[in-house]
RNA sequence: GGGCGGCUAGCUCAGUUGGUUAGAGCGCCUGCCUUACAAGCAGGAAGUCGGGGGUUCGAGUCCCUCGCUGCCCA
């Protein structure tokens, strides 16, 4: 028999085995060519947010991961079709940035490469180093289908995504335009609101005198004086503006200004957007960069004048300052307005900085021509906007039914509330690593071609002079596109729609809050307009709760170090998960995880916890050894166990023991109770139950009783030990599936160590999660083993307190309610057993001068020669005495409550009734000890 | 400035639609190498549920208010 485990638990020797095992068999993977009776089963799909593949696996990754594994594996093991598909994200400023950085080192730089050497050195980069978090994936065990693993930039996904790209420019929603957007001079590039991380900063708000000038255009002597944080920006000023109610400024109405430095004549505009409260409550607009003015400008007509080039330096507009650096030139403006006279004051203030989110450059707002979906149009045909439509998808429709419920629901709010304020959406990014945007500029008629293959003369002229766009898309644009593009769009016909229909939409998508507005906004924007255009299997049309790209959204939280610090790299508290794991293993830290992973709270990550949690799988390693243990020697006695029994709900007669149909009655219990934490994702409630059931009840109590009754001596009765062993083994066994989507590792080997090389699947995770039945709970045997567990724990209390020697066994006299007495009786052995008593005798009443204790079902002593500590004792007492005197007060006077009587249900007063006569007696038995101990 | 969370045992967190005298893990204290497990076993101590007010027969749970704290958006 092959029943020989290591003495200790040890993860390192059985995880790299079994990772290796579960991706070399193709477990996981979801074959749909030729389907067979499996494509009718419902399916389970669950698409991984593409991790950036620049990036080395975090805690967070491990957190979202791990979730996503224990309900794909749950969901697996409960009959569904599921699929976990992986992939990742081309990430074009990250990866971009990681190339440049390795291309300095060498001396060298893209430019001097060229865009087409860049390009494909970028590909080489992702070759060598692109797969680190699939691979670290891999050895997490995490239960993916690899077949069918994706790249953002795969031919087949770029496919999709020049389709949607020219989709949406024929139908009026993409177009090209001079805005102003946030600019990284490092990056050269326009990046997201969303990649601009805002930072309070101390700095200054400088004011400046503008002069008023008179009708003929000299100076009038007046001055106005404006507050700006961004001085150097004034060179691009156009006008001054003031709220139009604000008497202070009343009589300039009209007025020119000369704006210094420049020397040029500005308008005073009026517009209600100004603020009277903020600085001089008159403001410099400077259209080309800032966002609020160049709308203020677009409302007054006003020239947008660009003073800054791509780098962040002044360019020819800025007349001397030309050349110089954004921050040099703030520095020398500032000083030449206070030699000429017209800086009014400097004053200290705090403003949000934005930053760009890769580099930490300061954002420069910038007027620069980009492409734009426009999210908020209806085009041609349709009834609803991309944005309208993503809000449709959350919002409950007129029977209140969600096409997408979010968990936990606070977030649904937040996302509504951004998706309701959404602007037109930039997708153009001045990088060379990404999708290159599928259009061509005209060097004659200047029109732009979209096409979907490459053209070669311009579709409006003719012309041969064409050059392609060379700005690509953002990254985001693909990753929307994924949950429609991964199963084969556009190319739904009615030959290649099978993944389409088997798996869209997806289930669920598990993601941190932090990107709910990058993958769950994007994606459900693109899904549902996308997916909308692709008829039903039976062709009819699909409607919005078909066309999102997820049913539900489950949102995860932060981890934290074990302080509830962020983690981050300046402060050098980031733990690494894959040196946790190497330490404690992977179930360990999976259940770590887990554990902690309450809806909408951050995990405080504490290695401490961890280190439990590898107590509690060693705790299942032994308890597999002993059971094992026991299996060898049944087995020499000639016992074995029908391993027919295995792999179902264990059962148990009502002639089987007591804790045999106890525990029978837990596991069922602990099934239903972990299926249910499961579908509400309370992945911690379903940790922390398994951990109770597994170690609270399976090892603490049945272990040790059914040593009882695992006799194999030639004159044991073999049929009652042989259904002993065999209820033994049938629960571990599916108590193992039951934590397996858990701790996916340990279970896979205990699981093949019970079937002994012969298991009747290739792995646990293909057989099934335990259910609760009905047959199966056994409130009678849950009753009357509660009964027994007290009086043991009361027994083993008495002894620590009389001074008892744990050796030693003494008898114990029960004074019991006659109806229980027999139960007791029955279980007797147990009782002597697991409380070391020599004799169990019932009694009328206690002798005198034994120690007892009391509890409402039973009087309980030991008999021995006390060593008491007579002040130990009178303190028990009188605390105990206290504690019921506080207890019986609170329930007389609810009790002599009028209001409460009437009002509260029938079974509440009886409980309180009940309760309250037992604490009565309770408080007179001890009022009595006490008097004894006295005497 | 607008919005959303959190505050329960030394620490980290549970606590379902209000219902009997508030739980877990870790840590702490005491005693045990009891033949699966010292990564273990047994026993034990520990909370005026952030403050105040209100609704209710009844509030950790609902409402108001204040305080502290975290996050998102501008």
């Amino acid at each position: 028999m092959p029943h020989d485990l290591a003495k200790a638990y040890d993860p390192t020797a059985i995880e790299d085995h079994w990772a290796e095992y579960w991706v070399r068999e193709k477990l996981f993977a979801q074959f749909t060519a030729g389907s067979d009776e499996s494509a009718d089963r419902p399916s389970f799909t669950i698409l991984l947010p593409p991790p950036n593949v620049t990036g080395r696996l975090h805690m967070g990754h491990m957190l979202n991961q791990t979730e996503m594994d224990i309900l794909t594996r749950w969901r697996r093991m409960t009959g569904r079709r599921a699929l976990w598909l992986p992939g990742t994200d081309h990430a074009g400023i990250a990866t971009q940035m990681m190339v440049e950085r390795q291309l300095a080192s060498e001396g060298t730089s893209r430019q001097q490469l060229g865009r087409e050497a860049f390009v494909e050195r970028v590909w080489e980069w992702r070759r060598h180093y692109g797969g680190a978090i699939l691979d670290q994936m891999k050895r997490l065990g995490a239960s993916v289908d690899w077949s069918r693993e994706y790249f953002t930039m795969d031919e087949r996904l770029s496919v999709a995504v020049r389709e949607a790209f020219v989709r949406l420019y024929e139908q009026g929603l993409i177009y090209r335009g001079a805005y102003i957007v946030n600019w990284c001079p490092r990056c050269q590039t326009a990046i997201s609101d969303l990649e601009v991380v805002h930072e309070e900063q101390k700095g200054h708000l400088w004011e400046i005198r503008y002069a008023v000038l008179d009708l003929s255009g000299g100076d009038s002597g007046e001055f106005i004086t404006v507050a700006t944080t961004r001085p150097e920006t004034m060179l691009g000023d156009s006008a001054v503006a003031v709220h139009p109610e604000d008497e202070r400024y009343a009589h300039l109405h009209g007025k020119k200004l000369r704006l210094p430095l420049m020397n040029r004549e500005i308008p005073l505009i009026t517009d209600e957007w100004v603020s009277r409260e903020f600085g001089t409550g008159a403001v410099k607009v400077t259209p080309a960069h800032d966002p609020n003015d160049f709308a203020l400008g677009e409302r007054h007509h006003l020239p947008s004048i660009n003073v800054m080039d791509e780098r962040g330096q002044i360019n020819a507009e800025g007349g001397i300052y030309k050349g110089l650096d954004r921050y040099a030139a703030r520095k020398k403006i500032v000083a030449d307005l206070e030699e000429q006279g017209f800086l009014a004051g400097i004053k200290d203030h705090t403003n949000n900085v934005g930053h760009c989110d890769r580099c930490k450059t300061v954002v420069e707002p910038r007027l620069s021509t980009q492409w734009f979906i426009a999210v908020n149009k209806r085009a041609a045909g349709r009834d609803a906007s991309m944005a309208e439509m993503a809000i449709a998808a959350v919002k409950p429709d007129a029977k209140g039914k969600k096409a997408i419920q979010f968990t936990p629901e606070m977030y649904e709010k937040t996302y509504l509330g951004w998706m309701e304020n959404i602007h037109d959406w930039c997708i153009s990014r001045q990088l060379w690593w990404g999708h290159r945007i599928p259009a061509w500029h005209c060097a004659d008629c200047h029109k732009i071609t979209v096409a979907r293959v490459d053209p070669t003369v311009c579709a409006h002229c003719g012309s041969a002079k064409i050059a392609q766009e060379t700005d690509v898309l953002d990254t985001w644009f693909s990753s929307g596109l994924l949950p429609v593009s991964v199963f084969g769009w556009p190319h739904i016909t009615p030959e290649k729609r099978t993944d389409f229909d088997a798996f869209y939409p997806t289930s669920l998508l598990v993601t941190g809050f932090d990107i709910l507005f990058f993958w769950v906004a994007r994606m459900i924007m693109m899904g549902c307009w996308f997916s909308a255009e692709v008829a039903q299997r039976d062709g009819s049309p699909r409607a919005l709760a078909e066309s999102v790209p997820f049913r539900e959204v489950y949102i995860h939280a932060l981890v934290r170090d074990a302080n509830r610090e962020k983690m981050s790299k300046t402060k050098g508290n980031v733990v690494d998960p894959i040196e946790i794991v190497e330490e404690y293993g992977t179930d360990a830290v999976r259940f770590t995880l887990a554990s902690m992973a309450s809806p909408g709270t951050d995990i405080a990550f504490n290695v401490a916890r961890t280190e439990g949690y590898r107590a509690f799988a060693n705790k299942i390693w032994n308890a597999a050894r002993f059971i094992f243990m026991n299996l060898d020697r049944a087995a020499e006695a000639g016992i074995t166990v029908d391993g027919a029994a295995l792999g179902g709900m264990p059962a148990a007669g009502p002639d089987a023991p007591l804790e045999a149909r106890w525990i029978v009655a837990e596991l069922h219990a602990t099934a239903a109770k972990v299926n249910q934490s499961l579908a509400n994702y309370r992945f911690d409630d379903a940790a922390n139950t398994i951990y109770q059931f597994f170690w609270g009840s399976f090892c603490d109590w049945y272990l040790e009783i059914v040593k009882l009754r695992l006799d194999f001596a030639e004159r044991a009765d073999k049929k009652r030990t042989a259904e002993a062993l065999t209820t033994l083994v049938a629960v571990f066994e599916a108590a193992l599936r039951l934590l397996s989507p858990f701790m996916p590792f340990l279970t896979e080997e205990l699981w093949h160590a019970v079937y002994d090389g012969k298991p009747p699947a290739k792995s646990i995770a293909l057989t099934r999660y335990p259910q609760a039945d009905e047959a199966g709970m056994d409130a009678a045997a849950t009753a009357e083993m509660d009964l027994i567990q007290n009086l043991v724990v009361e027994v083993r209390a008495l002894r620590k307190e009389i001074g008892v020697e744990e050796k030693s066994r003494a008898p114990i006299e029960v004074r019991v309610q006659p109806a229980l007495q027999g139960g007791i009786e029955e279980n007797a052995e147990i009782v002597e057993r697991l409380a070391r008593a020599s004799d169990l005798r019932f009694v009328e009443e206690i002798a005198a001068g034994l120690s007892k204790r009391h509890t409402p079902a039973f009087d309980v002593a030991v008999v021995y020669e006390r060593t008491v500590d007579a002040a130990a004792e009178r303190e028990r007492l009188t605390r105990e005495m206290a504690k019921y005197e506080k207890g019986l007060a609170a329930a007389e006077r609810q009790l002599g409550n009028e209001g409460f009587l009437a009002k509260a249900p029938g079974h509440v007063v009886a409980g309180l009734k009940k309760q309250e006569a037992e604490t009565r007696l309770l408080l007179e038995k001890a009022r009595a000890a006490l008097a004894m101990l006295e005497s």
